[in-house]
DNA sequence: TATGAATGAGAATTCATTCAT
DNA sequence: CATGAATGAATTCTCATTCAT
């Protein structure tokens, strides 16, 4: 406790802690009112601090948002590291990653940004949004495309159905309500359910 | 050109057809920018008119956005009904649903607006679109439901699968850009072949 | 009827007629919402047109404020004439006046605008109006000071006195409601009352 | 200095003084524009900051009319209070209430808004100040008819009795200009001899 | 770190006014 | 005469942002 550098650690650790805190929170705020529909004022009250203070964590609103769509596809990628790592095939791979997103969507990783206002970023951070998240589409095409290619996976456009996979869980934020109606466990198996089989019982 | 009757009816006309053009430009707009992103301004540049002449066809801007609404979801119901009518099967009504409701989102009948803002509009509003939505995704789901009945369609849980196909469908205008990359066509049959046989290929 | 001179003089009377309610509408508007927060469409929608159709009538709002207050004015200059021709003695001058005075605020030459808003006028209206009230509150004033000279009048400040009793006069328009509470009669007798003999019963 | 509770009082009596303030200037403003011919900007300016501060003290226009029409009220009520409680008959009291309510509206308590755009008020707002200002009346008017009864008053029409001298009381604002003209001990003795003993000299 | 106070830029909205028809 | 359509200017109000404390 007197000793500066675990004080600097508990410091830096408060600090991070915080800022993950405000991510989600503001994560919730724009998902549910929209980027210029949520004031920062808003997030601030929700965190029992002034609007003010929001400024000593980020420099402005305009970095928020982009930390928030940061942390969103981030945390994609990860589910999609898992998946891939631990799937055994391309299908069961992609089934693994909507199970895992659908975790981080409804799960304790809180609300994940939907990234629906990335033309109110700055150039520099939109480009990098814009860049990451079509490498995440590249990577996730890639997937389907291996399936097609060793006959697992039918797809006869498989950016087409990367868009339509990612699309149904892009929008589970809209109507996901923690603790009413669908849980987690009945959207993940339901969704695969659809994606691999579909609705054609032959 | 003397009568007063055909003039009478050409304002009226023209008023009415200024007023669709005025829902399907705002609807670009907001789905690009959402709600509060958008300024009246900018509809208004879009249109070659002032602001304030805006006004003149809408009372306000809570109003716009729900004639916006208004209209995607009776567009929506369009698709539908026409799928039912048309469709002999509940699988093909599905499939029918996706290609219409495909051809008004990329169509001429211009963009259709994501309902992605209902928060912002008025309580009065905000029932009456809600009301809307929850029953036209209670009658897609009985479509499913009755699938499953009949024996043609699997769905372990058809409230879920609705989410899935319309959340894939209605995310739809956030990608698409007319005149490149994927055309109306490839989406929908794209679409149609992982919601009816999914992604395995056995 | 075929006789255009005879025509001529309907259209000018009816002319006449119509501004004349003009001012007696606008007259009501200014005071139950005041100059600004009276719009030309309130108006014109009392009388059952439309806001542009005013301007054949007057030239601008201005212009219109102006001529209601040309009115009231003329109106109370109307009333002291009565009251100075028909009075015998100046204290039965300024009970007339205070009596027809209520009679036309009150009665069938409808509402009588307050000169609440002569800061709105321009210049040229503006002197035009506060002239013609200086010079009718002066014209009251004298009455005062003459009774004060014969003896029959007791006023210390006629200037005062005067401001006292235009503006319990004044005031009326902002609590009376013709058919309802105090009728003309009941007003113009206990007001002459009150000036005439006072609340001291000794 | 260093003392936390200090300061807090410090800026609470801070704020206060500022609230105070706001409201005479916008009286001001209020009794010689209107309502609606006083932009906020205009009130701003005379307090040298700008129109966005005093959305810091008052939540909106309405609010800030409200304020000052309670204020109007309160100063009234506290005018008759203290009349009542020093006069020892109703007449003395009445002398006393016109003598204290010329005393706030030309005196330090500085400009006194005139209740003339109640109608702009919202219904919440409209409904508490009609109730005070009602009662107001009718406890002024109470107080006419304890003389009556009493034989120490005249008056046939306690009601409208009432009104003339409130009438004349509250239009004061409209031509008091302070250091010139009528100085506020002559509107007092005036307006109380006219109420007490009338225009006539027997 | 955090807050109260203030600002400047911009947004929605209103309204007097104009003009072609 | 009268109206529908449109405009430009002004007004209210919001909000991100700054700064002294």
């Amino acid at each position: 406790m007197a000793d500066p550098k675990e004080w600097q650690f508990d410091r830096e650790e408060q600090r991070r802690l915080k800022i993950d805190l405000l991510l989600k929170v503001a994560a919730e705020c724009f998902n549910s009112k929209g980027f210029s529909g949520t004031s920062l004022k808003d997030v601030a009250r929700k965190l029992n601090i002034t609007d003010a203070a929001l400024y000593y964590y980020v420099k402005n609103k305009e970095e928020l948002v982009n930390l928030c769509y940061m942390r969103a596809i981030n945390l994609g990628e990860a589910a999609l590291d898992r998946a891939v790592a631990e799937g055994k095939d391309p299908l069961e791979k992609i089934q693994l990653y909507v199970r895992y997103q659908i975790e981080e969507i409804c799960g304790k990783q809180g609300p994940v940004a939907i990234l629906s206002e990335i033309p109110a970023l700055k150039p520099k951070h939109r480009d990098q949004i814009l860049k990451k998240a079509r490498a995440f589409n590249k990577r996730f095409t890639s997937l389907i495309e291996d399936g097609v290619k060793d006959g697992s996976i039918r797809s006869t456009n498989p950016i087409a159905t990367c868009d339509a996979i990612l699309g149904a869980v892009n929008w589970i934020p809209k109507w996901y309500k923690p603790n009413s109606g669908l849980n987690q466990e009945a959207i993940t198996s339901s969704f695969n359910e659809l994606f691999v089989m579909g609705l054609s019982q032959r």
